[in-house]
RNA sequence: GGUGUCAUAGCUCAGUUGGUAGAGCAAAGGACUGAAAAUCCUUGUGUCCCUGGUUCGAUUCCCGGUGGCACCA
């Protein structure tokens, strides 16, 4: 594997890091990987889904399009996660920055490649998300009080987008306890290192996207998608959490376990795919706006031409 | 062929005792800092099938067409 890295062209650039990003089913994991080969990168997956273990076809894994040639393009944040557990933003950033540091020790060029919104934002604007260990005393002084209370409370740190916060006492509690941790950590703690970024949209049109979704879907459902779910299932993860998962993971649970016909599975839940791509060009577009500059680059370019225009806007800056 | 019935938003349908219309879903836009593929907010969308008649005025009533459905032959 060593011999090979004479193949690398050398970029001279200032990046710290390179993004690709877009909608489901735009092919950025394909484009990701051409970019490493290229030019000796190792790719840090930001999917919320594709870090839990055996949640492989329902997230579109596809770990085999890292294999170039006889060379695995090495990478990182997938399958780091028991499925059924809660993964979230914290612990991404936490890993990512590990891993990230440590592509660099070895030389590799880190790009970020994913469509989770929230992970891609949380690196490129550098949230700041302190470690909250558990606050006894806060809790206790919680302790039989009733969502409805939880919730006035939690208002009272910070305007409430969602209503997941508080769908339990005991979100609840916790989410108070992290907003009462920040308002006691000094500002200048628990900071993320700015990192440059070059970031890259894959940009693809409405319809060409819905076209994909729904072919990928199909096959995805050809290809033991149900079995997937069924799997999981049995291995005791409960259906609550695979609902929560959400796409193909909830609808797929909701027919397994009798509550949706199965001429309704593919419908509603093309619909549901659908929609999260829509949200997901939402929250780019909020990007934007935000002061994350994106360079988009055609779906219909060949994947050789988006590297070398990727290689090129590398240089330029 | 006869009789009845239906025809309204992209879809399923409600409604207008005659004053040109809503609901759900879909769609579009937005929010989002510890489960984010989650969760939540906002917004339209129309030759009311087509002729003609009655009427100040017809999507609504009447005649005739066209199409769907049902029953009878």
């Amino acid at each position: 594997m060593r011999g090979f890295f004479f193949i690398f062209v050398p970029v001279m650039h200032n990046f710290d890091l390179i993004t690709i990003l877009g909608p489901t089913a735009c092919g950025k994991t394909k484009l990701a990987v051409a970019l490493a080969d290229r030019i000796g990168g190792e790719i840090l997956s930001a999917d919320s889904r594709q870090v839990y273990r055996g949640m492989d076809i329902g997230t579109g894994k596809d770990l085999a399009d890292y294999r170039v040639g006889d060379r695995t393009v090495p990478y990182h944040l997938i399958d780091i996660a028991e499925p059924g557990s809660k993964y979230n933003v914290y612990e991404f950033q936490g890993d990512f920055l590990k891993a990230y540091k440590d592509v660099v020790e070895r030389g590799a060029q880190p790009i970020m490649c994913g469509g989770t919104g929230l992970y891609l934002e949380s690196v490129l604007r550098g949230y700041r998300l302190i470690p909250v260990p558990e606050n006894p005393q806060l809790r206790k002084s919680l302790e039989g009080k009733s969502l409805a209370e939880l919730t006035e409370i939690l208002k009272g740190y910070k305007t409430l987008h969602n209503t997941t916060d508080v769908d339990t006492s005991k979100r609840a509690i916790r989410a108070i306890e992290i907003e009462e941790c920040y308002r006691n950590t000094p500002v200048e703690a628990g900071g993320f290192p700015a990192l440059k970024s070059l970031n890259i949209g894959v940009d693809i049109s409405r319809d060409m996207r819905r076209e994909l979704i729904s072919s990928r879907l199909e096959k995805r459902l050809n290809e033991g998608m149900i079995d997937e779910v069924k799997g999981l299932l049995d291995r005791g993860i409960s259906a609550d959490d695979l609902i929560y998962y959400g796409l193909e993971y909830k609808y797929v649970t909701l027919y397994v376990t009798g509550q949706l016909e199965y001429k309704y599975l593919l419908q509603e839940l093309e619909v549901a795919i659908h929609q999260f791509a829509k949200r997901q060009m939402t929250w780019f577009r909020g990007m934007e706006r935000r002061g994350i500059h994106i360079d988009w680059i055609p779906f219909e370019w060949s994947t050789e031409d988006k590297v070398d225009r990727i290689i090129e806007l590398m240089q330029n800056q």
